[in-house]
DNA sequence: TTGTATGCGTTATCAT
DNA sequence: ATGATAACGCATACAA
């Protein structure tokens, strides 16, 4: 691969010049540009970023650091990123933790050997203060995405608003029962308890929490709930993943969706549409998301003065399909 | 963040004993060593791989150029490359050329900015021989994943055969029409009429593809072909996606499944065996092929003097469910 | 065992 | 308009 110094060789200027050439920076002879860019072009100069970054500029390298690559909602996340900071001249360097606080540890330091210009990171240990700590004493401006993390910089979708948005739903379709399926320490469930306490104070008699994945064990949960309520019971399933193994065994039980109950998922996953019945879920901005958490640290990386921490809350939306709601017309 | 002169100055030694201290190359004496650790420990040194990589050594970065990272397919790949490089000390930067070619064009422009030790490349263009003769022409060893690439180093599923295992299946399976959803120009198409038109020469009179993706007229092609055909109907669809749109519109035109028509799906999705019925699908050994391309390329990386091209096709595994095995007991 | 000197490919600050 | 020169952080050959 060849160099500046080179081509100052090949064209008989001195690299300096070269170099003045190839960032269209100052003023240069006319001739001497010509040929220096043809002497570039011929042998398909590309400049050393490792050398740029040592003499001064940034690397133009963002760490991305998450924990789990093969989830669709992460997936998606990571393409909008790298879309948005591509085209803002930014590369993504990408790291998986596998949900190892250990190996997000080791990540956090190979990032800063690279020194990265920046860092998003969907953080593995949601909250601990020590975390929180650590990264924001790191030399390196960093974005949390997906988490809400007090006292840093970070994007996020209100999970309570969203699963209140559910409850709403859910009630306003009848339902008479509930299930939540899930660990009920999640934000979304409490905002889901809270918007149908609104209406219904006695609340926990009406319902249900299922956390096992095991499907007999779901099978037999459902089939007590079910004795034990005849109306209409609402399913709130923390994700489409687990909306969908819920929806198989409604299934297989020969359990009426949405009559006798009626489903709904969360990340309105391109599965949704194409299910039969279709899944309501909740679709989150990912785009969005993903845009902010790159327009943010992209400012904070170029407007290192501008400390002000921003805590952006986005808002999900409920898309409901045919499992939760009883078609009008036929 | 520190560097190796600072701490050299700070322990009253000079930077390269620093060097050979916190590389743990030479001999150097014990008090010094004692010293020079506890201060890089204390400020934190990390080694700026920029620098590194400068003074010679590797950029230890892969680069990961692929065509959508929003496809589970690839997202799962993604995980187990960076899994196995990790292991190895290598990292990824990672580009998403969204099937533009020409988007594909500037990332193998811009690896080579970052002088990346590898790639790992899932082409937008199949095959165009331009791109073949770049990328070999490249100064960057390259491994060409999930494709086969005449001429190139390339880990990949023989499609063929896989057609082939789903055809034989369907066959068993008493079906006696075909349909192939997608492109007929897909090997697993090809590998599937062949198998096919060992027991049915005149395959294609019980045969139709469909390749629209609207709803309502793959509703009527399957309506017409399920009318001239009444025995059952083996459905063979390019991708899960796909595989799961086709079972929605089969149960909303209560085509009993597998009973009327069976359905099998490709890429052995983690919905597969949630759904009702659960799909069939083929299953790509996809950490092995991730595991195999990065030991490949690791190879390269560090025997350069080693020029064997490999073509390494892997097996795929058809994975039989409730959507084209009829229940033998119940 | 340790220090000096040099070079990697740039950018940037000087002169000229 | 252009060429010396230094500097970035590190590795390495060489000298001591």
């Amino acid at each position: 691969m060849i160099t500046m110094t080179e081509i100052a060789k090949l064209t008989g200027v001195s690299q300096p010049t070269v170099s003045r050439v190839l960032n269209g920076n100052q003023a240069v002879n006319p001739e001497v540009r010509e040929r220096v860019v043809a002497c570039a072009k011929e042998h398909g100069y590309q400049p050393n970023v490792m050398a740029q970054s040592l003499a001064g500029s940034r690397t133009h390298l963002i760490g991305v650091i998450l924990t789990d690559i093969s989830n669709a909602f992460f997936a998606d996340l990571v393409k909008y990123i790298e879309q948005e900071a591509g085209e803002r001249g930014y590369r993504l360097i990408l790291f998986n933790t596998g949900y190892d606080t250990d190996h997000e540890q080791e990540c956090l330091e190979i990032v800063q050997r690279y020194r990265v210009d920046g860092l998003v990171v969907v953080p593995a240990q949601a909250q601990s203060r020590r975390w929180k700590e650590q990264l924001h004493s790191l030399p390196i401006p960093a974005v949390v995405i997906t988490r809400r993390a007090e006292g840093l910089d970070c994007v996020y979708v209100d999970h309570r608003e969203a699963g209140a948005q559910v409850g709403r739903h859910l009630q306003e379709q009848g339902c008479e029962s509930y299930v939540f399926f899930g660990t009920m320490a999640d934000e979304k469930f409490e905002g889901f308890a809270e918007e149908i306490k609104k209406h219904i104070p006695n609340f926990q008699k009406y319902f249900k929490n299922i956390t096992t994945k095991e499907p007999a064990a779901i099978e037999g949960e459902l089939r007590q709930h079910l004795e034990k309520y005849p109306g209409r019971v609402g399913i709130f399933a923390y994700n489409d993943r687990r909306a969908l193994q819920l929806l198989g065994i409604l299934q297989k039980m020969e359990v009426e969706v949405p009559g006798r109950a009626a489903l709904v998922g969360f990340d309105n996953t391109y599965m949704c549409e194409y299910l039969y019945p279709s899944l309501s879920s909740v679709s989150q901005p990912n785009e969005a998301m993903a845009v902010k958490a790159v327009k943010l640290l992209l400012h904070k990386i170029e407007q290192p003065e501008d400390l002000h921490v921003e805590d952006w809350p986005m808002r999900a939306r409920l898309i409901p399909r045919s499992s939760s709601v009883l078609a009008s017309g036929v």
